[in-house]
DNA sequence: AGCCCTATTGCACACGCGTGCAAATCGAGC
DNA sequence: GCTCGATTTGCACGCGTGTGCAATAGGGCT
């Protein structure tokens, strides 16, 4: 420590090769997992840096091996209950892995992505996860030419050489449709937004699918964005037909603004006369005032699947590119009739 | 783009400068604004670096100038939806002002903050924000030493030299004080947890001292965490106390959690029976099942402020510490008794 | 003592870029 | 055409670290 108590820049390995009265290669392999430093000059080093106050700088040890251990992970509306859940469980992870974190959070998914994804890979990513939002291609194989991988959760983008970490969408909404059917809904109702992203179209798609094998009729609703109003204003307009006994909703946000319309505005009961079955489970949905019947995405599996992806391209980036698709798990709560859990203890 | 789609690494400024035809010099001046190339020789620069997919090494680049534009961000329970928004807010502020942001999400505040903090510094990062959580004493002192300024959000350390940006929770606490006594309330209980945080403490203690003043007895619960089911929890033990005809929760979650467990396990109603305001803000409290009363952190001004700092910091680094307190906003919705505000569009 | 093998150490170069300094170029004015 | 000043260019060094290579030290054996 200096006396004056400001240095104002950092100590660099030479200073504590010559506190310590050793090379500075001594100092570097000491700071060097494997490298080959006797004990006594181990010793010696770490007490220099000890006293000085010593920090690897990763810059220039990145600089050397051409790449950094920094991943960027990039998306739009990180405030929403799951993606903030998706980010706190994938930035925890990846710390504990000896990786750093970049975050890049598009203020305008559309407009942004891409020169953020630009602007990271100035900083030598050794991978880009990309949580939502769509990357335009070329960037995309700017990336991939660069030997950066590219890891995308819940996106498809067929054709590119990216790995893709996706939950069972399709056999969500299918079962989502079985299980409004076993309810005995006749009328249904399925609620999705502007955004025509490939998770929610998956999740649509298969529910619709399956509700008209069963020669059900439904109503398809795709305006707005995929949060709480929208489902308020779904709700609303959905519900003058007051025949709609079923809805599912692509999203727990939709779901949840979907049941206060319906309750508070429309004077419909929850689960008597319409039942709402939503997507993603967030911590929101078991609260009591909705204990929302939905589908959980495996989040922590969701995770470790990236992590596992992003190792074995740090060992070897050229094998083949995967798509990895984990099961949605239904959450019975107390929003679809006759099919309701006992009680939760929150 | 080279022929076989996979370069599998950067193309350097060397590389641009070869096939320009001009010095490596020409390149790097290229790239830095206000240095000095003429037309012609850009233009040339550019047109290479464009077909050969340049990208400045922003490690090289920083390495020189001893200092990265990255900024650590450092927190804990960052889907808390409360947190989940600052970081989104001030993640994008970060991106639009040029820097790069480094998110650090401790698993476990207390056993994991001080190694986060040591490992960003490794990246000679310009600055460190720290949004929840407490750092250890002896690392704030080191990143103060080596010239990192360390700026708090809604956390008073004092005697450190650090920036300082909070909201006003005295004069939240002592507003929710008098907003509860105006609806005439007579006998308080005020909910925090057992994380004694100053910002928790600073709503709480202002409450407590204003409601003493008025002479009405007030119930202090400082148990669990600060979410939705240690609100619950809180409800159940002291609503058992049928004379507690308002309560004021430290956090929206708490108030939230309350709420339900005032309404749907102990029967009170909300506001008649039982008037409750929350703090925060967070976008669940103006879902129409709950209309909570509550006090906005001024989430803009906040981020803005932490901006102002960086800033600062950058150009004049010695200057001295500050405190910026922002106002809390009270705003009003249906859970306090006579205080309701019409109706609200969502 | 002499020899050989191994573990350790230091030197020097590389990583990609910014920049001070001197050389070169350009343009204007005579 | 020549000179002078301003602008542009290239060279070379530095930023802090990792690492191959050769030199050195150490240790066990004959």
């Amino acid at each position: 420590m200096s006396q004056q108590g400001i240095r104002g820049s950092f100590v660099t390995a030479a200073d504590i090769a010559e506190r310590a009265g050793v090379s500075r290669s001594a100092v570097s392999r000491t700071f060097t997992p494997g490298a080959s430093v006797s004990e006594p000059v181990r010793a010696r080093v770490l007490e220099a840096a000890g006293e000085l106050g010593y920090r690897v700088n990763r810059l220039a040890r990145s600089l050397n091996h051409a790449r950094s251990n920094i991943v960027g992970l990039v998306g739009a509306d990180l405030q929403q209950p799951f993606h903030a859940e998706c980010l706190a469980t994938l930035s925890t992870a990846l710390l504990e892995d000896g990786f750093q974190c970049m975050l890049l959070n598009a203020a305008n998914a559309a407009r942004d992505m891409g020169t953020l994804i630009e602007r990271v890979l100035e900083y030598r990513v050794c991978a880009i996860v990309v949580m939502n939002g769509t990357p335009p291609a070329r960037i995309v194989k700017e990336c991939v030419e660069n030997g950066v991988p590219v890891i995308l959760v819940n996106k498809l983008m067929p054709g590119f050489a990216v790995d893709t970490v996706v939950t069972d969408n399709a056999g969500g909404g299918r079962a989502a449709a079985e299980h409004l059917l076993a309810a005995g809904c006749r009328k249904l109702a399925v609620v999705s937004s502007a955004a025509q992203t490939s998770s929610l179209l998956g999740r649509l798609n298969a529910f619709r699918d399956r509700v008209a094998q069963a020669g059900v009729p439904v109503r398809v609703w795709q305006e707005g964005a995929t949060d709480y109003s929208a489902g308020r204003k779904a709700a609303l307009e959905l519900l003058v037909d007051d025949r709609i006994d079923g809805a599912f909703c692509v999203t727990d946000l939709l779901a949840i603004g979907f049941l206060d319309a319906a309750r508070l505005d429309c004077g419909r009961r929850v689960p008597q006369d319409l039942s709402v079955i939503g997507f993603d489970d967030i911590p929101q949905a078991a609260w009591q005032a909705y204990r929302l019947t939905t589908f959980r995405q495996p989040v922590q599996l969701l995770t470790n699947q990236v992590m596992q992806v992003i190792r074995q391209r740090a060992e070897t980036p050229a094998s083949p590119r995967d798509v990895f698709t984990l099961p949605a798990s239904l959450v019975v709560r107390a929003t679809v009739r006759g099919l309701t859990a006992r009680e939760e203890t929150t």
